[in-house]
DNA sequence: CTGAAAGCGCTTACAG
DNA sequence: CTGAAAGCGCTTACAG
């Protein structure tokens, strides 16, 4: 049981006052102008006595805690998961480190979440937020917390976010389709709501409409947002029920849903892409490896994180400054694959 | 622009002392006799005043953080993403935040991030140390904060950890494959120095000399810790290169070989089952969905997650209590899909 | 060049 | 039934 040490413990055992040991210890030793023979005493007893600063301290002095509070859906989505971890890395680099909470698409969890964090823990938010959170977001910006939204944004609100070209994207997948001759196109979403989703089923009808295919609104499904396996299966044997030739492609707007998708139709026996031709969004290592690798958007899931970070920490770092608010979009990356045949 | 509004802030507006007003709203004000009319008083102003206390100076004061130092190899990898979830979900349970660090399975990133937590953010940890971070779980020990590892330990070390029984899972699977009729069956894994890697290759051999196989070494790859997908490329490629007949099946100890092997037999343009057969360990997605769904070995990540927070907290609830090390040994869910033919 | 003191926002003996 | 005071471990004006 090792007994922590603390300022007051180097400062006792040297003879000099906690301040010196403090001024020293972060650096600011020269500029107080301590002697050199003091300061290098004062390292090599706090290295002697293994001192660890308590952050817990510092933080409720400083008003800093070097700690960035994320809130996405669900770490265990590999989409968020990775993203989850571009931000951890970029944090890391500059010094900061991250709590993790998963909103599970609540804006009830995501409400107690950001409140938690709220309460000393963290300097800024980065934030997924879900459906009907506009309230809460809109409380934030009256704290003094900055935060940069991801994924997707409140269009009424002003605040910083980094987000996709969503309809340029459904759009160029939904074209791609039918410059391969599909033309009986459905689209499966979810949380419908939401600006990206909206985004997508945009583009997606836009794409339509470009190419003179009529709309068919039976051809899309909106799954609410606690979709699960049997709700995808649902409407894909809805779209495929009546006659095999009801429908030839589908655009799945999530890869979750994709994922379930590809295992409906398995069931069904439905060919990818022969019987049915997919793209979706996302990327995720299942489409890498299904027997018909599936084309999709990626997105820069990389690049996000970092500007994200980026974004947030600037506001931090500057607080006072009233910098416009950044909203960034970027592209997505288009990787086709077998899933619309070739 | 919103104050924070504090417990004197509230004591003040009352004209009562801040003992009052923090003893009321902490729920001791029965114990202390306080009157009802006062205690109505104080939370009423509170719920006025949003007060949210702070955190930080509760946690600098009490010693307790309420938080879980999580430390895993990476948050973007499936495995650890779901595992990680149940983690957050049964600490949330609890009443206690988690905050994850990814290790990259390297002992300097690992060293760091314990050390960074232990600097007052923690109650305590779970983690999944990787290899040669034995010193420094050892150092843990010494400290005053309880921790227990999941999905690897140290055999030398006395602690408490949440493992699979891995040796009997490598058995049955590889046994499996005997059974179907595969006689040349190698083994690709990776971090061959950690335990339950160990085990996993014991458990392949087991099998082998239990059936009366002889164990070709040049069939067992140990991949670097830092494998790539052009490692298991050129494992895979060295196994099948002489000739087709060379092996006829794989067993794959992670789901990250497995899903990087999967693309490479596919760049080979090798069928699964029917040119090789494969079995892995763990369930992510991409098994599901595979063109021949794989058969593998699931941990109970559920289980896992949950009874790593059991044994932590109720060691940091009890900490003068010695009580003895938890080792619990979970089994694996066989899951029998089509890739060892049918 | 160095130190005493105040204070971040809490909790908790102790006293009455 | 209630309050003054100490203290968790730091930082930072202020004074000399």
């Amino acid at each position: 049981m090792i007994k922590k040490t603390s300022l007051s413990d180097i400062a006792q055992k040297l003879g000099v006052s906690k301040t010196l040991v403090s001024l020293v210890l972060n650096g600011k030793g020269k500029e107080h102008r301590i002697s050199d023979v003091v300061c290098k005493k004062v390292m090599e007893v706090a290295r002697e006595m293994n001192y660890q600063p308590n952050q817990l301290a510092k933080s409720l002095r400083t008003g800093k805690t070097n700690t960035i509070g994320l809130i996405i859906a669900d770490i265990a989505n590999p989409f968020f998961g990775k993203l989850g971890r571009e931000i951890e890395k970029e944090a890391a680099r500059k010094g900061y480190r991250v709590m993790f909470c998963s909103s599970d698409e609540s804006a009830e969890k995501s409400k107690l979440q950001i409140e938690m964090m709220l309460q000393g823990h963290v300097d800024g938010f980065i934030i997924s937020p879900p459906m009907n959170s506009e309230e809460q977001i809109r409380d934030l910006s009256r704290s003094n917390k900055p935060f940069v939204l991801i994924d997707r944004f409140f269009p009424e609100i002003d605040s910083n976010y980094i987000i996709v070209d969503n309809q340029e994207a459904a759009y160029n997948a939904t074209t791609h389709l039918i410059a391969r001759g599909y033309k009986k196109i459905a689209c499966i979403t979810v949380n419908a709501d939401l600006v990206n989703m909206k985004d997508r089923l945009i583009g997606y009808k836009k794409a339509l409409l470009d190419s003179g295919i009529k709309l068919d609104k039976n051809l899309v499904k909106e799954l609410q947002f606690s979709h699960e396996s049997k709700d995808v299966f649902k409407a894909i044997k809805q779209l495929t029920g009546k006659n095999k030739d009801c429908i030839d492609a589908i655009l799945f707007t999530t890869s979750k849903v994709g994922i379930m998708g590809i295992e409906s139709l398995n069931v069904l026996g439905l060919n990818i892409p022969n019987d049915i031709a997919i793209v979706s969004f996302d990327d995720p290592d299942a489409y890498k490896i299904c027997y018909s690798p599936v084309t999709t958007m990626a997105q820069p899931l990389t690049e996000i994180g970092k500007m994200a970070v980026q974004v947030l920490l600037a506001e931090i770092k500057n607080p006072g400054s009233s910098i416009k608010t950044q909203k960034i979009t970027l592209k997505t990356n288009f990787v086709i694959r077998k899933s619309c045949g070739s």
